[in-house]
DNA sequence: TTGGCAACCTGTAACGTTTCAGTATATTGA
DNA sequence: TCAATATACTGAAACGTTACAGGTTGCCAA
């Protein structure tokens, strides 16, 4: 900026104005300083602006590094990327394993002041996170709702209405046994499963077979064990509603494994976030839920919050897709 | 750090210097400031020390956001993120598109000195971004390795041994007409796959069924269409090797539209970044590859890079797991 | 006694930016 | 004509850190 200055004769300080376009510089400096700056390239230097302001022009996305489900992760990435291509702001990925209180992270980057906006994900109902970042006033955006009687930013997935959909798609097929496999215990779209699975049943008159002890964050091996387990009962599900790719996966292995067949003894809903399953079985009816979305969507919020915007107005809610029998 | 050093009584230079270890530095004293730091819980502002020094205590992955291969991102980012915690490191994801030029990130991360080191992947035998970060001697390291008899560290997975071991596998059992689905044309595993594949072809007497026009980052469709034309020959391939796990999905699915059956008309051999394969089709044969451990070297050899250490050591290569059939 | 030297500490400047509190010049109103 | 005011610009200070170039003190050898 020194050396812009001096190519324009200008002091420093009229030229740190004429190139955010304030008001008392003349049309004609600005536009002169903004063309020669143009010309070589200037670039602000971050560390000065950051420490002069405070702005890291950074937003952190977190992430647990053992749970996360693997293909979601890199979609919600690009999707955030995608949209601060073209902004000042650069993402930066803070990890936290199993082992650490999830707080960690987010303490850690609102006392270092290492970021803008933050992105959580793994939301739970009652968060401790949003509380704390809502307490120290920095913008987040949650993947998920809390339910704490507190308004932030959020996008979520209507896992509510997955639920049901899938209920009343097995429901049409003439399933009414139907068992679910779960999102992870303590997670708010938990709930939200479990409720549209459960109103959806009441609906349709179908009945549920308690399979609890099972979700997505299991180990593969586990839910194929399990699902075999349940399948070798007399009084087995006709019919699954699965909330995760990965866990289908195992849950059609389980299926076979105890010698029963796809499409004929029973049928599987799943959610998919990438088109692999109708390349698994056939059989499978899906539901697209599509995490890039959900990334632009969230960086889309997070953005919003710290550029001023009212966070009651930055939510979002992504409608699922009909549950799609294959087509060849 | 000044209310360090007023609580301490010392100047901030001293201050400065005790919490770094400098020598001239009384062992009292250092101790004295290094606790005092600790119990108010002093933490270095990166700004600070960014427009001071320099160093921007932050490593760049670089990706595109278009081809990479999903799940493999991710890993290869927890990868990373295990090595540099515990480190002052931060993470930033840098992505380009399809439509630029792959040089326009590293550039920008230069020119702006956004980042101490880089880790860039999709690397090519004759790679303009290595060759530009060499010049300007920003650490990096490349994820699979070039050919330009320039020294750098990389992180590769042994695709020759992987190609040939393949073949091996499959003309133990007795097949001999093998179609290879290969990496990305241009990549530089592309030419170590397609060569451990011809010299395992000669070892054993096997003949190549040609199927150039597939590669890996064709689209699902494209790649089912052509294997199920491909299978309805008369000359059809009895084995494939598969460099991706979701190309071999469509390799499949291909072959069953052929109305052929995998382990009876044909075998296949593919590597695979998560157990998902033999879920999938138990008769597979699969080779592992493990992108974590990948993200974990690479980040271990920029910051070994950034640290002193002689690029040339920094290499490494991962040897392929035996080709394992299904074991239920 | 004194000069030299080691050990330990310190003030100031600088990194690049923005903000505060101006200054100089031209313009306006009476 | 003169004061008041608007317009266009500017220097200095500050953000937190480190490096440079010292400054004190105490000890030792001559």
């Amino acid at each position: 900026m020194k050396t812009l200055a001096f190519m324009t004769g200008l002091g420093v300080t009229t030229v740190s104005r004429a190139l955010k376009d304030a008001p008392e510089i003349g049309a004609e400096t600005r536009r002169r300083v903004q063309l020669v700056a143009k010309q070589i390239g200037y670039r602000p230097n971050r560390a000065g602006v950051r420490l002069r302001t405070g702005k890291t022009n950074v937003i952190s996305l977190v992430l647990n590094t053992e749970h996360e489900l693997m293909s979601f992760v890199s979609d919600i990435i690009y999707g955030v990327t995608e949209v601060i291509a073209g902004t000042p702001y650069h993402l930066i990925v803070t990890p936290y394993s199993r082992s650490q209180d999830p707080l960690d992270p987010v303490r850690y980057l609102v006392e270092t002041g290492s970021a803008d906006g933050v992105i959580i994900s793994r939301t739970q109902p009652n968060d401790p996170r949003a509380r704390y970042m809502l307490e120290h006033g920095i913008p987040f955006a949650t993947h998920g709702r809390t339910d704490m009687g507190l308004v932030h930013p959020y996008h979520d997935f209507d896992n509510y209405a997955f639920a049901g959909e899938a209920v009343r798609a097995l429901a049409g097929k003439g399933r009414n046994r139907l068992a679910l496999v779960t999102p992870p215990v303590g997670l708010t779209y938990y709930g939200h499963t479990v409720n549209g699975f459960a109103d959806a049943l009441s609906d349709t008159g179908a009945s549920e077979v308690p399979f609890n002890t099972v979700s997505i964050d299991q180990s593969i091996e586990q839910i194929r064990m399990r699902t075999a387990q349940l399948m070798r009962r007399k009084d087995r599900p006709d019919g699954f509603v699965s909330s995760a790719a990965a866990a289908t996966l195992a849950v059609v292995a389980g299926i076979e494994d105890a010698g029963l067949k796809l499409g004929r003894d029973v049928d599987v809903v799943s959610k998919q976030s990438s088109e692999l399953l109708h390349l698994f079985r056939r059989e499978l009816l899906v539901v697209n839920e599509n995490f890039r979305v959900a990334g632009s969507e969230l960086a889309r919020a997070v953005l919003g919050w710290i550029g001023g915007a009212d966070p009651g107005t930055l939510q979002s809610l992504s409608t699922p897709s009909e549950v799609l029998p294959y087509r060849g």
